[in-house]
DNA sequence: ACCGTTAGATACATGTCCGTATCTTAAGGC
DNA sequence: GCCTTAAGATACGGACATGTATCTAACGGT
């Protein structure tokens, strides 16, 4: 029989992922240390090299475990307002400790490894697939609710870009004001243009 | 006589700010280390201990030095866009090592002392002043280029809060492309739906 | 039940930074 | 020229992280 004290393989190495995202987050890039992650995850630093020779390495899988970890639900409620402002708020909620870690916490990896935060995105979203708030407008169109014009991303993803530009600068979740605010005053003014 | 050769007071003081600047603009808030700017500053530890006990107040030192040096000229050529896009323009060459110092570098310190950008940007900022966008807006409608209508902040100071992000997405200078497309497609629609 | 694999503990040498203490010597005021 | 001040060099113990090596014991497969 086993006793069930030692973990292997996958079990151990998403253990070892889950402690490393706590430390990402307590500590920031400066305290992801495979010491402090291998005391976090109840193991040893040993384990770890064994797995990842470099810290980067430990990095970009902490990272991509969390990243396609949740998707944010993208809500259907037959309103183009509400479904954004819905959008915004569930970003809110799933991604404010991912957004300003990677948007902020990380520019020391960034620097070292001479790539930046788009690039780390783009390899991690699959490509083709549309954002969240292409969907959105995309259904609006289909309900009429939008002209069916060629929109620019730029324009398209306004809120989104927003988002993270209110999260570095406040390093708090975004207040509900700011969420309406910015759909009702910027995105459909600007989406009703045509 | 005097040789010279060892500076005193004030004139040592800003050779070590000066150089703690250029070790945070190198290595980042990492590598911000007592160690690593007195060696900048071809002096020794103890003498910076004697000056800023704490890291963090050598830090805002070296902040405060470097912040209000040049305040970013606002183009006035009698086109709301080629002020825009001039302004925008002069943003990104007098503050990209900035923007990107503050904006991102140091979220480690905001971390450490519970404030973050957007409060130390206000405390620096003289309150009262109109933003650099405000002031382009002001002078379209005195001109009758735009309507004379209340604006939100939030869509007067869009370019500059898109710049932001832009700039810490790709942490690098951002394109003429991505100026002009911000005007164009973004900000200047949204101003004249009134 | 055996055995190959590997988790986990421990140890080691190395390097960097910390914070402080001590000593010299150059600078500047009088 | 003397004397106070402070720069700058050096040393120290300590903390912490690195990367590697070694050993044991638990696990999983057959």
């Amino acid at each position: 029989m086993s006793l069930n004290t030692r973990r292997r393989g996958a079990e151990l190495e998403v253990a070892i992922l889950d402690a490393a995202w706590a430390v990402l987050i307590e500590s920031g890039y400066t305290g992801f240390t495979f010491e402090a992650i291998a005391a976090r995850a109840g193991t040893s630093r040993p384990v770890l090299y064994r797995r990842w020779p470099q810290r980067d390495d430990l990095l970009v899988a902490t990272l991509r475990r969390h990243w396609a970890a949740k998707p944010i639900p993208v809500p259907d409620t037959g309103s183009l307002r509400d479904d954004a402002i819905g959008f915004l708020r569930n970003v809110d909620q799933g991604r404010t400790g991912l957004m300003t870690l990677i948007s902020a916490q990380l520019v020391e990896y960034f620097r070292a490894t001479g790539t930046n935060f788009r690039e780390l995105r783009d390899s991690m979203r699959p490509p083709g697939q549309p954002t969240g708030f292409a969907t959105i407008v995309q259904r609006a169109v289909a309900r009429g609710e939008l002209a069916d014009v060629v929109r620019s991303p730029r324009v398209i993803d306004l809120p989104f870009d927003l988002f993270r530009n209110e999260m570095l600068m406040t390093m708090r979740p975004v207040t509900a004001d700011w969420i309406t605010e910015t759909i009702d005053v910027v995105w459909l003014p600007l989406l009703h243009t045509t």
